[in-house]
DNA sequence: GTTTATTTTTAGGCAAGACTAAAAAATTAT
DNA sequence: ATAATTTTTTAGTCTTGCCTAAAAATAAAC
């Protein structure tokens, strides 16, 4: 039985080392916690009992693979819970994050898997991240950054890398979503500023912007 | 802020009180919270402090206005994730209990009022018990035992007055769910078995079946 | 290669929520 | 009405997850 306290530092010891088995430190682990060093040293400890980390003394944690994979069970369902917000209960794509918080500790193989199926096996959770399946596998999708698109590419929006409330709503501002088709109509060496088209509306974004949102190169147009 | 643990007791203590706001006993309590008499007298204290009981030493507790509007948020959030589990997720009756349990701690009005849109504003749970408004209030159904239908009266099954495991399989077995449909054909004076109909096919119920379904009176037929 | 600064760990405490054992109040029986 | 029993409360402990302060290890600076 793995508790809630230590769901989530497996899954902040997993966004840290993101993806590949590097160490992580102590610190890192507390500041994303938001606790002090000691109170990391003491779970750290905890996990490595339980074999959810391989841990030395200043040495920092690697997940082992049982952690790893508790790990990812968490995300996996954050994300279901996220798209479920969205599609099904209408919520915003500022909203979900602390929704989807609690939701991802409930503990019930049927009834992620039943929500799975409900959502209809979606691949990509509100922001644009990869939904693992339920053995733990990614298939992540080749999106890169808007910035590095090309004049008269087209592009649709899969996702955010700053996925803070004032970005978040900037782009509901603006009629940006996931899923929204937009062109490049040209940039600024200047400012790094971008024109894009949307629909039939061009507008002007920031570099900001441009370093922010993650696309997937439309082939179709 | 009220701690799960606090929810948990307090939805305990309205279940025990049944509507009407007697007084519940220290021992009554822990047992249904499955501790001991003194960590009750603990958490009494608790929220008494809070303003969620009246408490006085020796005599037992009360819910205020405050603690029986907590419990009920509780009991509508419990019931509205029970309806969700079984009409969207394919649960069957049994299943929901132990999972809903879980969900109802999720703290958020947009999802609560929202999950309830999305159902469509159910006014029971697949147990056939009512499920209060976000103010509270509860619009019960005029639901009888199954044991009280005279012969021939027709009735629609809207719940269930036991519902361990052993009789909700037993429901399931012989294909009785919320919604179904049922002609009292006899009643045995003897045993106070009954046959009824079901569809086109009969069959003989003992009489702790009869006294453990929920049906409303099919005034149509 | 010491010395200084930073990071990490240890030691000792605190609050929540549970427990056991014993004391106090209330209830039941004689 | 007093004795016996049950219920409830108090007192003291335990575990989890956090904290502060101090010690130890590592890293950086001179």
């Amino acid at each position: 039985m793995v508790t809630l306290s230590e769901e989530n530092y497996l899954k902040a010891i997993y966004h840290l080392a993101k993806q590949e088995n590097t160490s992580v430190s102590t610190n890192a682990i507390a500041q994303k916690m938001c606790t002090k060093a000691s109170s990391a040293t003491d779970m750290i400890k905890k996990l490595s009992d339980k074999g959810h980390v391989e841990y030395q003394k200043y040495k920092g944690v690697k997940l082992t693979e049982k952690g790893r994979l508790a790990a990812v069970s968490v995300i996996r369902k954050h994300r279901l819970w996220e798209v479920f917000l969205v599609k099904k209960l209408n919520f915003s794509w500022d909203e979900v994050h602390e929704v989807a918080e609690q939701l991802e500790h409930i503990k019930s193989d049927k009834l992620t898997q039943q929500l799975d199926a409900f959502l209809e096996y979606p691949k990509e959770d509100p922001h644009g991240d990869s939904i693992p399946d339920a053995d733990g596998n990614f298939y992540p999708t080749k999106k890169v950054l808007l910035a590095q698109i090309n004049k008269n590419q087209s592009c649709i929006c899969v996702g955010v890398k700053d996925s803070t409330t004032d970005f978040l709503q900037y782009l509901d501002k603006h009629s940006i979503a996931l899923g929204t088709k937009m062109k490049v109509i040209s940039k600024e060496a200047f400012d790094e500023s971008m024109t894009i088209k949307i629909n039939k509306t061009q507008m002007v974004i920031s570099k900001e912007v441009t370093q922010n949102l993650f696309v997937k190169i439309n082939s179709l147009c």
